[in-house]
DNA sequence: CGTCACCTCCCCAAAATTGGGGAGGACAGC
DNA sequence: GCTGTCCTCCCCAATTTTGGGGAGGTGACG
């Protein structure tokens, strides 16, 4: 973190690979990728089918550190190749290149595994900076990315608020509830008689205000009990 | 990322407050904070509760468009301030500036409507460079939270994949199921015998590879399939 | 025409859940 | 000391769920 990208010895550029059917702007990137910049001569293609034909053709220890990826292509879309990407070359950092700031790309990119995402409006240097970003383990991500993503996550992590107050051994057997366990399941791993669980069950419901042990678990699950 | 920050009016200089116990390393980013990089002199506490009476007695048009903020905080931590902010400056955009590079942490962070989140390990360059992305609707972080924050989100949105094929009248009483409908109650709302759900909930937990009513809905629940 | 998936209904019995009741002990707060 | 919450255990009975079985009907596919 504090000395990533200047600790790199130098005779290991880093391998990037680039998809954009766009043929002047892939030639712009393909420039920018120098080794004073510690990048290697990337490999360009114009469509998904040719980078994967070639990336089945290569050598796991030459595969890509960084694949830039354009998602509005002509065959298949950007989105559709990073699961396919990750399954033949784990560890390339997948970074999106693309005009749309749209929620839904977004999210489906993030969902399928990828590591960063740039608008086009990054300069050169803004591009440069974002490979050299992902490669370090980082997430490179364009200022409005990445406040859409922050505020995604803040509205996904929202339920918390625990309104009940459960105590530890009802928490507890709410726990292995959500987890499908039979009373008798539970009474094991709690080494407890069939009967407390069955206060316990009880005491709970009346907590969570439900009429059955679905209800609960559906109570748990919704409202981030467990 | 293209031409935000220097779009600025020069007469609007960026207010920025900090929260920052350590008096050296308050005053460092005290110094950065220059007209001459868009930014107006600082408000700088010791602590959140200075910070939150000066915002009070703040009226709307001087609150501070960035605020800094220390998690390791003497008193209330950083984390807990957050609410408050936002309740008194909604509009402010608060960076987390710690330490830290605990994921709770910056769950908690996240959750609470913290826009950024730098580690101290960013230099003062980065520091100021986040604040103007912050000012600008940006969520600054150091690359190894946006990677965090990238993965985790992807974690969180993963339940997609639904392998399991359910028949219509199958999804529509797993759905009933989460609710909390018992058989009797789902038989009405589906019109049904009630030996007809039965029916539906055998096939169904064997779909599911369950054994109870609880434990399909958790599965149904945990991923997506309602 | 056979097969297969789906929907509907039924019977049955073992097992589990639900929902009352009581009862003792530990421990904290007033 | 009294009160309250929590944990533990037990009894009981009504109800529900679970998990077998079978059986008739539709509609799609080959």
């Amino acid at each position: 973190m504090t000395d990533e990208s200047k600790s790199d010895s130098p005779d290991s550029l880093i391998r990037v690979w680039i998809v954009e059917d766009h043929a002047t702007y892939r030639r712009s990137i393909e420039r920018l990728c120098t080794p004073a910049r510690g990048l290697a001569l990337p490999c360009a293609f114009a469509n998904g089918e040719g980078m994967l034909t070639a990336l089945k053709q290569t050598g796991l220890d030459e595969h890509p550190e960084v694949m830039l990826l354009d998602v509005g292509l002509p065959g298949r879309s950007g989105l559709d190749l990073i699961k396919d990407i990750h399954q033949h070359a784990p560890h390339c950092r997948i970074v999106i290149l693309t005009v749309f700031e749209d929620e839904g790309k977004i999210c489906e990119a993030i969902r399928s595994g990828a590591s960063g995402y740039l608008l086009k409006t990054a300069g050169a240097e803004g591009v440069a900076n974002a490979i050299l970003e992902a490669a370090n383990g980082g997430s490179p991500m364009s200022p409005s990315i990445a406040s859409r993503v922050v505020s995604l996550l803040a509205k996904l992590m929202k339920p918390m608020p625990q309104k009940v107050a459960l105590s530890p051994r009802e928490k507890e057997l709410l726990t292995l509830m959500v987890e499908g366990l039979t009373a008798k399941e539970i009474s094991v791993r709690m080494s407890l008689s069939v009967h407390t669980t069955g206060t316990h069950t009880k005491n709970l419901f009346v907590k969570l205000e439900v009429h059955s042990r679905a209800a609960a678990v559906a109570r748990a699950l919704r409202d981030g009990l467990v």
